[in-house]
DNA sequence: CGGGTTAGGATAACGTCGCTAAGTCACGAG
DNA sequence: CTCGTGACTTAGCGACGTTATCCTAACCCG
């Protein structure tokens, strides 16, 4: 919201020094990754979307403003689309933290550690995918990791088929432990100065298998 | 992120029509108060803080911009007053759902559901003091509503005390409560589109009740 | 009742932003 | 050798938040 104070090595930004040699004639899409990684770069170095301009990326790249736009449609494309890179490992975190866990209820906590353990590493992009305004047109599971969301059902009536869950509707379980999951990640990424417990996570996790517990 | 598109009715918005008559000489803080209804107005109408303007406000208020500055540091408090103003009721509105209700464990699912609906009721407003960056410095409970955490741990503790709550850090369970009720809330929020259930907010609830119930 | 003070604004402008329209220029195919 | 086209650039538009400066009407005081 705040425009970025009139930045010290923004001057230079203005006029163009040709730092880049033109792409070859088949591989002009390999600006397209330039543009993909600085976005990325500078995104993880000022932790707000906002603060990252299409100037300030061309600018990394040694490119003009305009050529963006020969690869994306607008400036919300690409960083929905770095967030969606990111996040395209999303699914295969959660699935590895289960792997080789018998125990259904345990192999849960770890998928809702795995989760807790992505949000904090990619914060903005958590952000931008799970907390914008844009993230909403395709559907969040697919969206953000695949399948995610499928699996985590999948997790959840594996407990309910082993009797560990008492007998509900998967989707309905799941989407009550992803809220919860969601809830200790957003908040703490959007208020971490407020004086959160150690074990939110571990106690977020610990209260959905005890609250659909069989018995 | 996007700027919003050439809008039609702003072209009139360049010049200024004197439409507001200068205040008297001691009142001049009743501009604050028509900027921040008109702020409020657009905020519910464009359902984002990016697509209200200053020029826009100042349009509605019939003032120039730099008129705002007299009165906000600048854009971010303004838009963080106005939603600060709504939740001024947000604690209240728990309590009252609350009251003259025996059972504590009642007493906290009502609790649950007047925050849900409140959030539901001010989504944009819920969006910026708690989903929000800029939310963060003073401590979210104090800034959004007053006393609300404070009360919800009073609320945890009379669980515990009457014995229907397992033995517990009443300040824990009711950031791990929190955290269930704000993930139903801002996943709903972010994503409306996704298929949640109907009874979301009342299984998140029974989930919590569930979860740290004694016995 | 006239003149300085000052509250309550307005004008003008700066720098930045996302984005578009219209070129330029080298290279590979014919 | 021409010609098209891929890979960009130059120039610029309109809107944005914000600041510095100026104006002007109302009040106080003599």
């Amino acid at each position: 919201m705040t425009r970025s104070t009139p930045s010290d090595a923004q001057a230079a930004m203005t006029r163009h020094t040709r730092t880049r040699e033109r792409a070859p004639r088949g591989q002009g899409g390999r600006l397209r990754e330039e543009i993909l990684t600085a976005t990325e770069e500078l995104l993880t170095a000022t932790h707000d979307p906002d603060a990252v301009s299409i100037r300030g990326i061309c600018h990394a790249v040694g490119v003009t403003a305009p050529s963006i736009y020969l690869h994306f449609a607008d400036k919300d494309t690409l960083v929905v689309e770095v967030c969606r890179r990111i996040f395209a490992d999303f699914d295969a975190a959660l699935e590895t933290a289960a792997v080789g866990v018998d125990d259904p209820l345990e192999s849960l906590r770890r998928r809702g550690r795995a989760y807790f353990d992505f949000g904090m590493r990619y914060p903005e992009h958590y952000r931008v995918l799970f907390m914008g305004r844009r993230g909403d047109q395709p559907p969040p599971g697919p969206e953000a990791g695949g399948d995610a969301f499928d699996h985590l059902v999948e997790a959840v009536a594996r407990c309910i088929d082993q009797g560990a869950f008492a007998p509900a509707a998967p989707v309905v379980v799941a989407s009550t432990i992803w809220a919860a999951l969601h809830g200790v990640t957003s908040l703490m990424i959007s208020m971490p100065s407020f004086p959160w417990p150690d074990t939110m996570i571990d106690d977020a996790c610990a209260a959905q298998i005890r609250a659909h517990a069989a018995h």
